[in-house]
DNA sequence: TATTATTCTTAAGAACTTCTTAAGCTTAAC
DNA sequence: GTTAAGCTTAAGAAGTTCTTAAGAATAATA
């Protein structure tokens, strides 16, 4: 397998070198989004690894272009420090991203992740899943959430809180947990904020929100979907 | 759960040592890269707590080292003067980073969800086990439990006293230990604590607690779950 | 810029859990 | 058969977690 990392950073590139090839890849290196393009074109790639901000042709930028005509996932990179919102959406052609600093553990898993599903899925499939739970099912191709056929409309954070899930129904997730999937950074208050998330999407999934009967109170734990 | 903090100043090793033992975490001392080293050779660590300047060998070059051969979370202490993104640039090994002074509930925030990461990635998607004994079915995944198929609902510390009991079915624990191993606290005996738990146990999981067929008694030691 | 939608914060109270106390019962041992 | 120690049980006080509503802050849209 191929792995193409691209980033200006030499020692970021060259120590993400050494965690894939420790895994068996091979890799290929690229500083910026134009030496990118032409790697690309030039080998078989099976996956790229692009950081966000570096100089001439960014990562958002040659993400498109890849996409443009190459089935090939991209993993973006980004420091923490940058806005995540703006990142996510910008982020269109992407499959994933993770910010610095990051956990080897981390990349490696989600590397082995994005090529799992574009080898089983086979490179033409969509990768929007369909994830369901008795009457209640999400479309992540178009975003769409339904209850017994009836439409429900969330928000981007209610819908990632639900996604997140419906698509591990049956598990626990701590209100930590939640807070990190979701929003991608440690949670740390004592804030309110998943609470009343779950509270919102309760209203518009449960037909009785006292008493729902999806999204569950694991008291002293966490949430879950039920498993249906 | 064992943790290294790394640091030459003992105050505040001192200090972060204390915040952590609160929480139930064993913790290792070293004043320098080269302890450290040692420290995690000669110890099964979990995470280790890094700071950046030490005389002798440095906290990046220490966490390099770390990482070429163990698999440990590693978090960064940094002064906030000094330059964060050089720090992040060069900060490849380490998983996360704290500058100081730092927020206690911070700092546990931080070290929680990297121990979460760890152990959820760290082995491939750790799936809840599933324990059982005769009619009796713990899924530690959604936390459900089940007496021939009729869920139960018990309540955190009743779950967690029959998952221990459940996973060593024929063990005996004594309320010491049962009292050590679920509230992570030296038990401090007379009193009656977990006998009250043990008869709400009985009363959700068993048809007639007074003649119970999971959880007895063993006259003067302690408590156990049959194994069936 | 004004308007609207979304997200976050706060705070009060409801729901639920845990701990303590104390009394009654059972077992083992003398 | 009496006693001491260990176990069971009930009830309520204290503590924690969850729910909910309302408004402030922020972002998106017109």
């Amino acid at each position: 397998m191929n792995i193409l990392v691209c980033d200006d950073d030499k020692e970021i590139v060259e120590a993400i070198k050494i965690y894939l090839e420790n895994e068996g890849y091979k890799v290929f290196k690229a500083a910026n989004g134009l030496e990118a393009l032409k790697a690309v074109e030039e080998n078989e790639m099976h996956l790229v690894i692009m950081d966000i901000m570096m100089p001439g042709l960014d990562g958002l930028r040659a993400t498109v272009r890849i996409r443009e005509d190459k089935n090939i996932p991209v993993i973006m990179l980004s420091a923490k420090s940058e806005d995540t919102d703006k990142i996510m959406g910008l982020n269109m052609g992407a499959d994933d991203y993770i910010t610095k600093p990051f956990n080897p553990l981390e990349l490696i898993a989600r590397v082995k992740s994005q090529l799992r599903r574009y080898t089983t899925l086979g490179s033409l499939e969509t990768k929007g899943h369909i994830y369901k739970t008795g009457g209640l099912v999400i479309d992540d191709e178009s975003k769409a959430v339904t209850v017994d056929g009836e439409e429900v409309n969330l928000t981007p954070v209610q819908y990632k809180i639900l996604k997140l899930l419906t698509a591990n129904a049956g598990r626990v997730y701590s209100i930590d947990e939640i807070y990190e999937k979701v929003w991608k950074e440690t949670a740390f208050s004592a804030e309110n904020t998943v609470a009343v998330h779950i509270r919102r999407i309760r209203e518009k999934i449960e037909i009785n929100p006292k008493e729902p009967k999806y999204l569950k109170v694991v008291w002293g734990i966490g949430y879950k979907v039920e498993k249906i």
